[in-house]
DNA sequence: CAGACAATCTAACAATCGTTAGATTGAAAA
DNA sequence: TTTTCAATCTAACGATTGTTAGATTGTCTG
């Protein structure tokens, strides 16, 4: 039959996606170019992989059509092709967070600072940070926030956070972001804001799970 | 670091439903079980697969914990493991055909009948199959409608709709839909049912599509 | 022009994966 | 018990993929 191989070819252009997303490395990828636009060799140091490799799995995925490349002088910077890959990104890692148990337990253990808030709903903390009521801080690389951040976050990142107490007050609660539930960059923010004597938490998202969540993000 | 190494780790559990996803013959899996639970004999047979090769496809599947089983005498049952499963193919199938124009112009050119309804909303749709504007009609096997199915559709199999022709009105219009976009039931049906006088057309959602737009699926 | 540097290309290897076909398990029926 | 049949397991193959290291392209700077 003629319609059965062309369906299965219909398959066959989705499972390139799939493809795509089945290497650590190349979802790694992913979620810093989820954080904004970003050059082969910054993703290759952020991410600790050899450039030349880098460069290899960021080209599987500009085949998939789920980046694009803009130039720059020498530099060449990757950026995702849509918020839907984004969103793709989030929704892949859910599921597995949902169904892999052993994920689940990796997750568990290797955030040894308990300063995640108690299931508080986005819209909640939103309000808070408008009313002023929490802090709220990225403690991203800078290029991060100004990418793209959520609303009334201000950035101070991990690197000069030691250096820039000052700016937080002592009394008000505060909250810290990075990059998403697999970085740990808020996690050290709140032991050192802790250990100084701040009332600090952090929330797991990143701005592709706010995005993905309807949530606005500013620039 | 210690850390990187947990990270990257994190990153290959997600990297597992990845590569499940990355084979044409385990999505189309995944598309079947979408309309509902099935035993390893049918799904080899709806999907044209050797039962052989279809059962190590499926293990693959659970192994990544997708699908789950149920023993009832000889027979197994495979199913999806959460609603979420179905929304992540939903999911990857529109991230493939936004991005990916050799998806969309193979989609386009296996429709060889214009029947699509023109961008009307699935909740104006629903509203008019509620008031009785219209009818609904389900052409997928029984067994698929009866594990759920559209508010108000009918199930009339494509299979036996020649000889049910009677059960519906020639006046009203008729709106089919199958198992999905990637389905070419509902196009048969819409062919003959125009070839004998009926107002057809048809929705590519299946019930995944619709489920994972938020609108209620009945059974 | 030559030198520096970001990025890609190439070739080669080991590891993994999809597929096939034959053998095996396990539950129901004769 | 033996037979039947759904489903899984096993071994083997060919193809694909991830990774490495060296060579190359292309752009800016001196």
């Amino acid at each position: 039959m003629k319609a059965n191989i062309a369906k299965s070819c219909l398959y066959e252009h989705v499972a390139r996606i799939g493809k795509v997303l089945s290497s650590p490395k190349r979802l790694e990828l992913i979620d810093l170019l989820a954080q904004g636009e970003k050059t082969v060799e910054l993703l290759a140091e952020q991410a600790g992989i050899d450039m030349r490799l880098t460069s290899a799995h960021l080209r599987a995925l500009r085949e998939a059509r789920l980046v694009e490349t803009r130039r720059e002088g020498k530099f060449i910077h990757y950026r995702l092709s849509g918020a839907d890959v984004g969103r793709l990104w989030v929704n892949v890692r859910e599921v597995a967070e949902e169904h892999l148990v052993e994920l689940r337990v990796a997750l568990e253990q290797m955030a040894a600072a308990p300063g995640a808030l108690s299931a508080e709903s986005r819209e909640s903390l939103l309000a808070k940070a408008r009313s002023g009521d929490i802090v709220v801080i990225d403690v991203r690389p800078e290029a991060e926030f100004a990418a793209g951040h959520l609303p009334c976050a201000r950035s101070i990142p991990l690197a000069e956070l030691e250096q820039r107490l000052a700016e937080l007050p002592l009394g008000k609660a505060v909250v810290a972001y990075c990059r998403g539930p697999f970085c740990l960059m808020s996690d050290q923010a709140v032991a050192l804001l802790r250990q100084r004597g701040y009332q600090a938490s952090k929330i797991s998202d990143g701005v592709a799970e706010w995005s993905a969540g309807g949530l606005p993000i500013e620039n």
